[in-house]
DNA sequence: GCCAACGTTGGC
DNA sequence: GCCAACGTTGGC
């Protein structure tokens, strides 16, 4: 298959990442030195693909807490190093260590992300979910799991929006 | 804590 | 290739 690179200056995507805040949260990566982290520890089919073949540099992606009292999208990232391979597999003492994974033919990859922005206030779920533009996202789908997911244009510029306004404006 | 829904595994 | 069993996710 051929692999038809986007043209230059209009190829900036979005995406959305969930975290679950006890774990790593909005402000653990602000306190990460230059705010980057690895995003590592991912151990999913369709997610690993789209860090390691579609997650580019530059690439902005919404930050989502998840599994919480308050789940919802806090703040903004960027993708400042597209897709390697995630050493966690490789770690014996690591709860992400995968036995079955070549380290000549790495299965997990991973992404670094720097925090651009926090949102003045989190948009919580509920709110996403009364937004008749945002419908289709992945995230608002009954039983959906994917921890790393593309969002449109349309998607992106409605919830920067909405973020700028106050709660339930 | 509950539980519905999901992705992966593995026997057949 | 089918599909039941299992472990995990994640809203509530």
């Amino acid at each position: 298959m051929t692999k038809i690179s986007r043209p230059m200056g209009s190829n900036r995507q979005y995406w959305l990442v969930k975290t679950e805040p006890g774990d790593f949260c909005l402000d653990d990566l602000w306190n990460a030195p230059n705010r980057v982290t690895h995003w590592d520890g991912v151990r999913n089919f369709q997610a690993r693909n789209f860090m390691r073949d579609e997650m580019k540099k530059g690439d902005l992606v919404f930050f989502y807490h998840s599994n919480c009292s308050e789940p919802g999208i806090v703040g903004v990232a960027e993708v400042v190093k597209p897709g390697y391979p995630d050493h966690t597999q490789f770690d014996k003492k690591n709860p992400h260590f995968d036995a079955s994974s070549d380290p000549k033919n790495p299965k997990w990859y991973m992404v670094d992300i720097r925090g651009v922005e926090k949102f003045p206030r989190a948009i919580p779920l509920a709110e996403l979910r009364n937004n008749p533009e945002l419908e289709g996202m992945p995230l608002l789908q009954k039983g959906s799991r994917l921890s790393v997911q593309k969002v449109s244009g349309t998607e992106w510029n409605a919830i920067i929006q909405t973020s700028k306004e106050s709660a339930g404006a």
